[in-house]
This record gives structure tokens, sequence and C-alpha cells, in this order.
DNA sequence: CCTATCATGTAATCCGTTACATGATTAT
DNA sequence: ATAATCATGTAACGGATTACATGATAGG
């Protein structure tokens, strides 16, 4: 046992092993995708290597399946379930980046209209997702990842309403 | 000269020195705390590196200076600046992720009343400065970076809607 | 004069992405 | 059957962060 730095990555493999119980590196895959995936992804390879990680900490266990595949298990220990529960007990005040490519282009003198465009055609293809997902979301989903949707929807609408405003302006 | 790949980090070192010409690194650096960094900050590292592997690029050409400390110099090559322009010129239609730890714990059931405390005037410095600096902007300030910055403020405003209505809630 | 802070860089580490590979299911 | 997709991993690479170092400048 080693030590091992937890990044945020290693708290989306906390919580959802904690949220799922045991789980394959393609079980979490799954689960990422339909929910924290939305605004924080993780590639299927780190999927693979990050519970890995967090088994050399001590924070995760591995086991084999017996039979057929022999798939790799992994679930909470003590430890993990510990340092996911201190982790989230403790409030943060970062504030994150925006590190969006479009604002990025814009930054440096792209056309505004043009890019609006297109940006404008994602963002409302992303609205329209979330408020369907949101529409659809069982009863029994909890706070936490219901309000982390309403933040995306609100997020894609700030972005809608700039490139709108932006797409509304003379070309040039 | 080889094959580098251009990020957005080589892209924001284009960017710079194409706005300010020769430049040291640290001159970089203060050009990114400045402005672009509000959304999309740099270590002071990779202003040392980025503008090294450009260089290995043909991207930008490196000098150093006669005298003195003989510091390393760098400007824009006709290929960098070719780069740049049709980067500026191609739409993206890419999505950002918000990939905020504050909306991340709070999806794994952080105290909401609690974390809106602490994000909400993190949030609200933010906001102020943003607004400082907007009224402060000289006027030959070009129209990239003064969207860029509206963009931040209506982000920064979104977020303290959200979470000033998770602070109104009753805790637990 | 002494000590912060500013300025300038290098080196090591490591996380995250990309690429590679292959076995199992499902559909045609 | 066989092609396509799903599922399960490993390996290599490289960008980004962190740590280490040291010379110059300014303030007390």
């Amino acid at each position: 046992m080693q030590e091992v730095r937890l990044t945020p990555p290693s708290y989306i493999v906390l919580g959802l092993l904690n949220w799922t119980g045991e789980a394959t590196p393609y079980r979490l895959k799954q689960l990422v995708a339909g929910s924290v995936g939305f605004f924080w992804s993780l590639q299927h390879a780190q999927l693979y290597t990050e519970p890995e990680r967090l088994t050399r900490g001590g924070y995760v266990s591995e086991r084999r399946e017996e039979g057929g595949r022999r798939r790799k298990l992994y679930k909470l220990t003590d430890k993990g379930r510990k340092a996911l529960a201190e982790w989230r007990a403790e409030p943060t005040a970062h504030l994150s980046e925006v590190r969006d490519l479009g604002l990025l282009k814009l930054f440096f003198g792209a056309d505004p209209s043009e890019l609006a465009e297109v940006q404008l055609a994602a963002h409302r293809a992303e609205l329209a997702e979330y408020e369907r997902i949101r529409d659809g979301l069982p009863d029994d989903v909890p706070d936490g990842p219901r309000l982390a949707l309403e933040l995306g929807i609100r997020q894609a609408r700030t972005w809608i309403d700039f490139w709108e405003e932006l797409a509304d302006r003379a070309p040039g």
C-alpha cells in the first residue's frame, strides 16, 4: 500500500462505487456516461487505471470474478468510504475556469457571428437533451444529481443568450 | 523541426505573441494573468516550455538577449501566424465541460447550504472583480477580450443565482 | 545590509489521452 | 456464418503540474 493522491476522478470513482456497490470498470463507465459525465467526463481507459491506483492506496479492494471472463470487480474499503465522506463534508471555495474553445477563439479575434452559429446549434442541442433528461428523472434520484443537472441547464441557457446576441450583430 | 501538436495553450502563446510582438516567458505570464487567464490559466513553467515546443515546430523563433541576463525572447514566425489565423477562422462546435469541484461535491451528496455559503463568497468576489475590470477597460481593448469578460460576468451571475437558492433552503 | 519579492529557468513526476488489442454478443 | 458492436483490458506517449534552484531588484 502506497501513497496515492486523490484527484477529482478519484472521487468520481469512489462516489460511484459508494452509490452502486461493487462494480466493474465497464459498469463505472456506464454510470459516468449517464450522470456525472455530463459535467466531468472520463476516458474509458481511466476507469480501468484509476480503480487500480485506488487499490494501491487502499481506498478500494479488487477481486476477480470466479468463472467466465474473470473480470475485475472493485468495491470501497472503509478507508475509501472515510476519504469520500471527509472530502464531501469539506466545503470548497475553489472556482472553476470556463476553458471553452469557442470563447478562446473569440478572445483571439474570431468572427463572432460565424462562431455563434455553430456554437448555438451545439448548445441548443445540449439544452434540449438536459431538459429531456430532467423531465424523465425518476422520483428516487437524489438531490445532488438533480441539482447538478439544473445547473447544467442554466449554464447552457447563459451560453445560448450570449451567442444569440453575437449572432444577431451585423457580421464583420 | 519536428511535428508538435497544437493544443489550446499553444494557441494562447501564439495569440499573445501575435498581440504583443516579441516577448519573454515572464512577459507572457503577465499577459496571461491579466487577460485570458481569467478563463484559461497556465502555470508559469508552461510558459517556458510551451514556447520551446513551438520553436521545435517552427511556429515561433527564439533568440537570446545580447547583454545582461541573456533572456530568451520569442516571436511568431510566418508559419505560426498562419496556424493561428487558420485556427481562429475555423468555427468550433466543441462544448466545454463545467468541471467544478463544488458541483462535484454537491453531486455526491454534500450539504447544499454549507457549500453554498463558501461558494457564494468566492463567486461574488469574482463577479465584483470582473465588473471592476470591465468598468476600467481602456477604449482600445478589442472586442474579443471584452466579450470574453462579458461571458465571465454572466457565468458568475448564473453561479450566484444557483448557490443563492441553495443557501436559502432549510439546512439538512 | 538584509530580506522579501520578482524574475528566470530546469527537472522530475504523473495524470490523462491516445493507440493498440482481443474476446464476447448480437444482428443480419 | 460473419460482420458489427459491445466489453475488457494494456501500453505508450506527452502535456501539465509540482518541485527545485538561483540571480536580480527593491524595500526596510
